[in-house]
RNA sequence: GGAGAAAUGGCAGAGUGGUCGAAUGCACCAGUCUUGAAAACUGGCGAGGGUCACACCUCCGGGGGUUCGAAUCCCUCUUUCUCCGCCA
């Protein structure tokens, strides 16, 4: 969340940048001002009352000590009358408290001033682009005909089991599966990223920690009995490592990398566009994240943007990199960069990675600082991105390496396989 | 699942009703010494709110209670450790 003392010194810049989500924050931003200057006014009658208040108790443990029962007993009466009146002030304190935090878990970041401003998908600004798209030929087919045709996608199999959303991975095709998570775990731990293996499930502090809750419930599979939740990506667990974390300023980089299954209710999503691999309930991902000094966030940006494309370079996919309009950035994030992988036989994009610059976003919600060379405690920044995404970047193998005789293996992966050929 | 013990500053660890926001050690910061570093010595050093700055307020796992006054007593929840049971 946005911290209070940022709106009120920067209020305007605030309200024009998040204008570029297509949102006028000015009612919101406003409201938040003022709560916080409500609280803080209450803030201050409560605590002359308090200082008060502790000041007789101290007077009354005098008065006994040298015997003065009739004078303590006095000073107690007046005592009682003060804490009578702390409790109507400590409600109201309360509730403003409250209603600014409800506020501010509304107001979605800030974008970065180079966010492009637009609606949809469509105002995303291209920035990049390489790789050939093959020239397949009259036969080619997307990907869930060639893992039914090679037997190494069930997804029947996994309407059976657990419902639609869960595909089963058989033979050469699991064997990909992993071949594929173990290289990219290994592209991360040689860039400097230590590799983590963390819970499935997280809890209720987890999942707000990063800002799935409470606005994002909805999209999490709830453990009711045991109240926690299925982790939507590895970014939760990873990220909430360091909750409530004071850092020293020497600490930092912190580079993490691991691979989790992810799982997303999607509700709401139909269609064509959800067919085989292009969007499940459960599905891997190698998860980048790190934590920054706010000096350094946007060049660790970069360097994360280049590691993905170093990734994507080997593997000789057709990819673009797209910077995130202000309506497509997800709401904790200040600058997102888009890694999309052309799906042939599809004829159109999937996204399979997506690196964010958080900024003190969900630092402040984490309560992750770091102490600067002053030994003032300020905010680290976080940044996450996929590196990679494994249902899409599989669909995208699968039909750009198609041909009249199997499936080839991209070279990279062949170590990890041992086949070269999925036939 | 049953029984017991515990949870204190970045870390370790004292403190069982009244100058305790909290001894001490480590870590950290500044200085002295040194060509430099280490060691040694001197000083500083928890967090949040509040203030121009002070004052002041809050915080000893979370929540509630007793009391004029709680780290300290009571209730409750959570977590950790030990023992027993069960088990991959």
């Amino acid at each position: 969340m946005l911290q209070v003392a940022y709106l009120r010194n920067h209020k305007d810049e605030a309200i024009a940048l998040l204008a570029k989500r297509n949102i006028d924050a000015s009612e919101m931003v406003n409201m938040a001002i003022a709560l916080d200057e409500d609280r803080r006014a209450i803030q201050t009658e409560l605590d002359a009352i308090k200082s008060e208040a502790n000041k007789i108790s101290k007077d009354i443990g005098g008065l006994y000590k040298s015997g003065e029962i009739e004078k303590a007993n006095q000073l107690k009466t007046r005592s009682a009358k003060l804490k009578e009146s702390t409790k109507i002030l400590e409600n109201d304190l309360n509730t403003k408290k409250q209603d600014l935090a409800e506020l501010l878990y509304k107001i979605p970041n800030v974008p970065n001033t180079i966010v492009p401003a637009g609606n949809t998908e469509d105002d995303n600004e291209e920035i990049f682009r390489k790789g050939d798209v093959p020239k397949l030929s009259e036969t080619a087919l997307p990907h869930w005909e060639l893992a039914k045709k090679y037997d190494i996608i069930d997804f029947d199999l996994g309407n059976k089991i657990t419902g639609s959303g869960f595909p089963v991975y058989k033979g050469q095709g699991a064997k990909l599966q992993r071949a594929l998570i173990t290289y990219f775990l290994d592209k991360n731990t040689a860039a400097g990223y230590t590799e983590y293996q963390l819970p499935h499930l997280v809890n209720e502090a987890s999942g707000f920690g990063t800002g799935q809750l409470p606005d994002k419930e909805g999209q999490m599979y709830h453990v009711t009995a045991d109240n926690l939740y299925l982790i939507p990506t590895a970014e939760v667990p990873a990220t909430n490592m360091f909750r409530d974390t004071l850092l020293n300023e020497r600490d930092m980089p912190i580079k993490v990398t691991g691979y989790t299954p992810c799982f997303r209710r999607e509700a709401g999503s139909y269609g064509a566009h959800v067919r085989g691999l292009n969007r499940l309930h459960q599905f891997d991902k190698v998860e980048i994240l790190r934590v920054e000094h706010p000096e350094n966030s946007y060049k660790a940006l970069d360097e994360m943007v280049e590691h993905v494309k170093g990734i994507l370079d080997e593997l000789k996919l057709p990819y673009r990199i797209l910077r995130l309009c202000g309506g497509d950035l997800g709401f904790t994030s200040a600058l997102t960069y888009d890694f999309e992988v052309y799906s042939t036989a599809q004829r159109r994009w999937l996204e399979i990675s997506s690196v964010s610059n958080f900024e003190t976003f969900q630092a402040n919600r984490l309560k992750l600082r770091f102490k600067n060379n002053e030994g003032k405690n300020e905010f680290c920044h976080t940044l996450n991105g996929s590196s990679l995404a494994l249902p899409r970047v599989l669909a995208g193998l699968l039909e750009n390496y198609q041909t009249d005789n199997g499936i080839k293996v991209p070279d990279v992966l062949v170590p990890y396989t041992g086949f070269d050929r999925i036939s």
